[in-house]
This record gives C-alpha cells, sequence and structure tokens, in this order.
DNA sequence: TACTCGCACTAGAGCGCGCTAGTAGAGCGC
DNA sequence: GCGCTCTACTAGCGCGCTCTAGTGCGAGTA
C-alpha cells in the first residue's frame, strides 16, 4: 500500500480512502491509484484492514459436509451477505472434525456472528456460543440456548403431504421417521394429528428411521418382508426426508412394486435427488434461499443492535407433486 | 491479551509465547496463564496474529455446491493441513457466484496457496492466478497453466471397469459419457481402447452425455425406445459417474429391466449414492483422502521452496465391485 | 478584505499480535 | 571472587491497514 502510495505521490490514507470506496478524493487521482495499484498487483490485505477496522464484517457459517440441503444454503448465504456488506466464511463439520472444532476455527477468524446450518452439538455449547457471539441455528431448535433460529414450518409441510395423501384416497400411510434428525420431531407430530384429523387413528404406524438412504433401504425390506408373510402393503409412505424415500423407492421398485400405481411415497426436503427418478419424487420443498437470507438477516440486525432478543423465523415450506404420488390403488374387498 | 498479561502478572510477549506452545516459560505460570485466559474468554485473534507474523499459513480451498465428492475432498483436506500446520479457509462456487469470485474472496483472506477443486474457469485465468500464487488443481488438468494437478488415473480406472465387464462375458458395451466434466475425456478414450483391445471394436458406442442425472435418464429413455423399435439393448454401460449411473438404473428399473440380470451398469466415483441402491452401484473409487492429502502437500512443499515445479500427482483408482455388475444374459442363438 | 465553507488530501496513532534483542537471576566450575 | 551458561522472562518495534483530527486551498458570502 506504501509502494502504490509513493508510485502514485499521495498519502496511503487516500489510498485506503479510495480502495474503500468513500468520498474524498478526486476523480483524477482516483483513477491514478487504482492504475497504479493494479500494476503493482496490489490488494488490500484482509487481516490488516480487519485489525485496524476493529471488526470483521464477516459471517461464520458452519456446515456439514454431505448434506446437500447445506449447499443449497450457502448458495443463499453469498448473496445476501454481500448485499448487507458482510463477509463470508465456511467451516465445515465432518468425519473427525467435529462442529465444534469448525465453529472455533471460524470464532479465531473473528467472525461477529456464526450461523450454524443444522447444528447438532451439545445444546450447553451452543448457549455458551451463543451468550459469546450472535449465533442463529438453521432448522435445528435449540430450546434453552440464547441463539436466532430459523427453519420451515415442518409440521405444516408435513400437513400438506399428508393431506394430499388422504386426497388421493390413501388410508393405510406409514410414516418413517428421521430418528433425532433436524425436524423429525415436529414431522412426526403432524403426522399422527393428520392420521387422527382425517379418522385414520387406527392405522397409524410411525416406523423408527434416520435421514439416510440405508433407512429407507431397511424400511423397504421391513415392509416386503412383511407383504410376504401376507400382510398388506401400505398404499402410501411419508419418508423422513428424500435420502430415506429415495432408498425406498429403489428398494420397492427392485421387487416389483410399482410406484405410485401400487404405492405412494413421499419425501421431504426436495434436494436433487428429487429429480433421481425419471418420474419424480413427491416431495416438501423447503426454500434454501428464503432460509439463508433470512439466517443471515437475523444475524445483521443483532450486530446492528445487540439489544435484540433473539428472533425466530417460519418459513412456509411448499408440497411439490410430482410421479411418485397417485391415486391410492383399490383395496380388494 | 494484555488483559491476560496483566490480570496473570506476566509480559504479554509470554503470552505470546505460551499461546504459541514455544519453550521459554515455567510449567507453572504456563498454567496459570491458560487458566486467566480461559476466565477472560480470550482467543488469540487470528488477523492480527496474521498480520505480525507476515504470513497466514492458510490454504485457501475452492469448491463447487453441490459436489459430492468435494466434500470427500475437504474432509481430507483438514486433517492433513492440520497436521502441517496450516489454517484452511473455504469458499464455495455456486450459481451466480462464480469460480473466481470465490478464489478472490480466498486470496483477500491471504491465503498463501488455494486448492482449486474441480475448477472449471479460464485456463488463462488459472495460469494467472498461478504464476500469483501457489495453486494447485484437483481432478481437471490445466494444460498451459503454473499449477500442481492432483488426479487419479481415470483411464486407468475405466480400464479396470470395463475389465470387469469383458470377464463377466460382456460385449456389447455402450458408454455414456460426461460431455466436459473433469476426466471424462481421459474415461472416453480408456473406454475405446479397452473395446478394441478386446475385439470389440464393432460394438463400440459412446452416448453423449453429462456428469448429471438427467444424462443417465435420458439415455434411459433412449435406451428403451430402441429396445422398443426392435434393437437390442445393451448388456452393459459404463456410465460417466455415479450420477448418471443411478439414472440410468432409476430409469431402467422401473421399465422392468433386471439389473444385474438383465443389464450391468458400472459408474464411477464411489459417491455415497452408490450406496442408494440396496445392492450397490458397481464402481469406481477415487481415494479423496489420498487426493486431498496429495494436494495439501504439494501446496506446502511450493511454499516452502519456492523454486519448485509444480508437479503431478496420479493415485490409482479402484474397481468397486457391487450388485449393479453381473455375468451377462444369454445372448439368443 | 476577511470570513467561512467544502473539498482534496495528510499526519500519525493504534488495532492485537509475533519477534528480536535484551535482562535478571540461578547454578556451576575454577 | 570471576566469568560462563541456561532458563524465565520483558521491552518495544513493526506488520498493513483504518480512522480521527487535522491542513491547505479555492470559491462563495458579507
Amino acid at each position: 500500500m506504501a509502494d502504490v502510495a509513493e508510485k502514485a505521490g499521495v498519502s496511503r490514507a487516500l489510498v485506503s480512502i479510495i480502495f474503500r470506496d468513500l468520498p474524498g478524493a478526486g476523480r483524477e487521482t482516483r483513477e491514478r491509484v487504482l492504475r497504479v495499484a493494479d500494476e503493482i498487483g496490489y490488494r488490500p490485505d484482509n487481516a490488516a484492514r480487519l485489525l485496524a477496522r476493529g471488526r470483521s464484517r464477516t459471517l461464520g457459517v458452519m456446515f456439514t459436509v454431505h448434506q446437500s440441503f447445506h449447499m443449497d444454503l450457502i448458495a443463499g448465504i453469498y448473496p445476501e451477505a454481500e448485499r448487507l456488506g458482510y463477509d463470508v466464511l465456511l467451516s465445515a463439520a465432518a468425519q473427525g472434525r467435529s462442529e465444534e472444532k469448525a465453529v472455533e476455527a471460524l470464532l479465531g477468524h473473528r467472525c461477529e456472528a456464526v450461523i450454524l446450518l443444522g447444528p447438532d452439538a451439545d445444546p450447553a455449547y451452543l448457549d455458551e456460543l451463543g451468550r459469546r457471539t450472535v449465533t442463529v441455528s438453521v432448522s435445528r431448535r435449540v430450546p434453552q440456548a440464547r441463539v436466532d433460529f430459523v427453519h420451515s414450518a415442518e409440521g405444516k409441510g408435513a400437513r400438506q403431504a399428508m393431506d394430499h395423501l388422504v386426497e388421493l384416497g390413501h388410508r393405510r400411510i406409514v410414516h418413517i421417521d428421521g430418528g433425532r434428525g433436524p425436524g423429525s420431531a415436529e414431522r412426526r407430530r403432524a403426522y399422527r394429528a393428520a392420521m387422527r384429523r382425517h379418522g385414520l387413528e387406527a392405522e397409524q404406524r410411525v416406523i423408527p428411521g434416520a435421514h439416510t438412504e440405508d433407512s429407507g433401504i431397511e424400511t423397504g425390506r421391513l415392509l416386503l418382508a412383511e407383504r410376504d408373510q401376507g400382510l398388506p402393503l401400505p398404499t402410501a409412505v411419508l419418508a423422513g426426508n428424500d435420502r430415506c424415500a429415495m432408498g425406498l423407492l429403489m428398494t420397492l421398485t427392485r421387487a416389483g412394486v410399482d410406484v405410485p400405481r401400487d404405492l405412494s411415497v413421499v419425501g421431504y426436503d426436495d434436494s436433487h435427488l428429487s429429480h433421481l427418478m425419471p418420474i419424480g419424487l413427491t416431495t416438501v420443498r423447503q426454500d434454501a434461499v428464503l432460509m439463508a437470507e433470512n439466517a443471515v438477516r437475523f444475524a445483521v440486525d443483532r450486530l446492528q443492535n445487540p439489544e435484540l432478543e433473539p428472533r425466530e423465523a417460519v418459513l412456509d415450506p411448499k408440497l411439490v407433486v410430482r410421479g411418485s404420488s397417485g391415486p391410492a390403488p383399490q383395496e380388494p374387498a
């Protein structure tokens, strides 16, 4: 920077002004300085900048490797952060790299706020984090912690899916739940409520599962085994998420079950997996972009006004009807 | 830091020494300082650290959203970088955020080197980048650029897959290529070479595709349409990658084609999709961890010795045989 | 003319560390 | 007693930038 200043015949301060796009520099000088900087290959040093500024204007984002929904969120976070003048730092949790470690890395880089995508860390830790730093949790509610919370109305989404199935005439609807995956408690609750509301209380059945393909495969095998023992297949399945739905779908299809003629499947998330099937997977879409924008805005708002209490944003999910759901098969009288 | 020093009754310098784990501090003092720091909630400021040190010891990693293989690489990069004493910064390219933008973000944070996962940017830009900064490209060869290059022996992997299929008695083997996806040119070449080598030149058929599910679905429809016109199905398909293989698999399975009885499918990448099928997808595994380690080491080596010329690492891929490949069906005489 | 005002620009402190050069004191041999 | 080394610690500069408090100057105003 000193080089640029010298070569352009101005003070360092003016170079600084020009690079921050502030008023207070003549048009001509501005151009000259920028030209010189370009020649030299000068690029402002973020570290020094951040140090001098006293604040980093940086948002840290923790995500988990292999979570395709997190990628959608990240894609949404970047533009919104940029719009509000914030930089984004990513840190991944993975096998062998705990969420806490990922978060600590972010804090070490002096992120002013952290956005946690589907965190699964100890609530006590998250609360402590929330008191120390502005923290936003996406998808996962952390009851006792001082953090903002952005999620979609899981219950509403599950309800829409259930209403869709019931309207198609389904009665024997099974739910594969998502274990302790984000949102799965709400989805399970909504499934139960919907069954009751439609007078199908007796047909209720929740099969424990997880948000993984394997869980769907396992459930598929279970259902097929039951069928071979003479029990009827359900006519529809509400899966915990798309991955689970896909595993189920693969297993059933391979066994000759025609989806959606014999059985309908509804997923959750509208991940890119939904397009894997030629007929498409009926699923519930969470608007990742909107969630991302909300998360960023929550963080920035609280940064600008530290008095603010943590807030909660509930976004409406939307049922996306594709080929994996259809009219209930005729029951043999 | 000054607070910690004062409260512990030592100089700032000593605190610095302790936090860098250097010799030159008494056991007792060390413990006291660390305890005080913990009480205050002190955490060394990366920006200041980096500024004072003159170098950041930070590796920048650019990846593309929704590329599941990139996630595997990232998971491998973290531990190796940590082992060598480097920090890792992630920056994602996505819809609306070009690779160049992602890279510039990394450079702004004074990364000493950048590791590009499957870059697709302009070679001229990459060359310029390579001259300015230590740069490693993973998976994508950039012929004219001054960058290190880590990849797996695409040809070898494809050859293994082909040998596997031929051994199983397949002759009518089709290849769906990956368009301009990383490695697809080599895979295509290896397919052609293998067909020739096995005397199947007349059976050669490359169907243009892409590294997407849709590409597999489309090809599946094409093959089914041909069958309906009386043309024989191929007995085996070498897909451009796993996503393509899965799309194909779904399409064929739904149409009643039994995999692997009627037709074998081999993918490429061993992404988590491979487990989606109950029978598993036969595929070629690229060792992500090894690739990641090589990439990090290339970067660090060149950082330590700037004289070093860019190098290339070719890692052996490995055929993983699962349920989607089996003996060729008996041809009707 | 004397003054204020706004614009273009500058001087210099300070952000939180790392690092070099140094000091104080203990232990040791002679 | 002396010099020597070794360990435990400190003083203070400087990294590259931002930011506050200015300076100098020409135009506008009374």
